[in-house]
DNA sequence: CAAGCAAACTAACAAATGTTAGTTAAAGTG
DNA sequence: CACTTTAACTAACATTTGTTAGTTTGCTTG
């Protein structure tokens, strides 16, 4: 994940900085200090703060809607499509866990394209949440809640951002196997 | 939770406030058009935008603490224990969901007491860390990477702020039930 | 070598921010 | 009634903030 433009190398950084002290808390200047210039000289790469607060959250939230997209397509079972769903939080947040605090924490920030952010999250949500429904049906899942499976699993994968950093080397594969455990195995029967 | 005095109630409206914006956002004027007077008339209440935020955190914090406390010295199983903390934490957001935003967004922003918010923080994890251990080697609990058990289960409770004001009623003790039935049958064996 | 471009700079600005000082009006208390 | 308290107000402040304008500097390329 290197950034190849300096733009790039910009949202980065500010992606970093947001994750720290959230969107509001940092400062164009901050911003600068952090890449070692001026203030003024960001805007010779990017448009505006709230651009690339944009940049950051929108391109993460077309990554998980894309992937919901691909599950849907190529996985037959609800257990299976979890499972990977569970796979594709793991990458995203392996990826990008400074971003990932940003659409978690920021998104409300969003201007102009705060009604598009939310359509994607509300879609995403629903199709989760149709794919317990349906797994429940199945008898593939456990009778519990689903507003209840649906808000445990969603509050688990959406917090890996937080928590991977802190490992030294993360081994995906190993992760996954864990959470699946924990997540499907409890609510499998 | 209904406010007693004058500078209870700007409390409980800032936490409202920070919840939707966080607290760099939400302006001292923001907070003063929400109370219906002006800024300054703040100052008459509360010292500092900071002791709003110290206030509301430190609080919470305590009574986790305070929680955690009397749940090592009443449970004896590792299970009971992890059992009586889901109902602490579901007890805590239930009651104050506005304040659990502020201290799970915008503890970062705490000046002055951040040392004294982290340790109380990482006390309490450690405690649940322990409680976990003990029950794996005690057989009560599957033979899972304990960090990821912990995690994902403080994931879970850590959100339950988020969750809980999108239901009208929510049964408390129904919502125990699931919870407990997610979080522990899945890894209780 | 001239032209063009990428990327930095200085200077400045209008708006917003947290907070203080000093004042006023109404309500409770001896 | 004299008093203190409570809770509001207006006015002002020094900083900080995002952003713009205009300029300079050092590559790269025809």
């Amino acid at each position: 994940m290197k950034p190849k433009t300096r733009k790039e190398e910009i949202i980065q950084v500010a992606a970093k900085l947001f994750k720290n002290k959230g969107y509001s808390a940092v400062t164009m200047r901050d911003l600068a200090k952090a890449m070692d210039i001026k203030a003024a000289s960001l805007y010779n790469h990017i448009d505006s703060k709230q651009a690339i607060l944009q940049n950051i959250i929108l391109s993460i939230a077309e990554d998980f809607t894309q992937g919901m997209e691909t599950v849907l397509e190529q996985e037959h079972s609800s257990i299976d499509k979890l499972k990977a769903l569970i796979g594709l939080h793991v990458r995203i947040a392996v990826n990008n866990p400074d971003g990932l605090a940003a659409l978690n924490s920021d998104w409300m920030h969003l201007e102009g394209r705060l009604d598009y952010y939310l359509e994607l999250r509300n879609d995403y949500e629903n199709n989760f949440r149709k794919i317990i429904d349906i797994g429940i049906q199945n008898n593939e899942i456990k009778r519990i809640d689903v507003e209840v499976v649906l808000f445990s699993m969603l509050s688990t994968l959406r917090n890996l951002y937080l928590w991977i950093p802190k490992k030294e080397h993360v081994d995906q594969q190993e992760l996954l196997k864990s959470l699946t455990a924990i997540l499907i195995k409890g609510i499998n029967k």
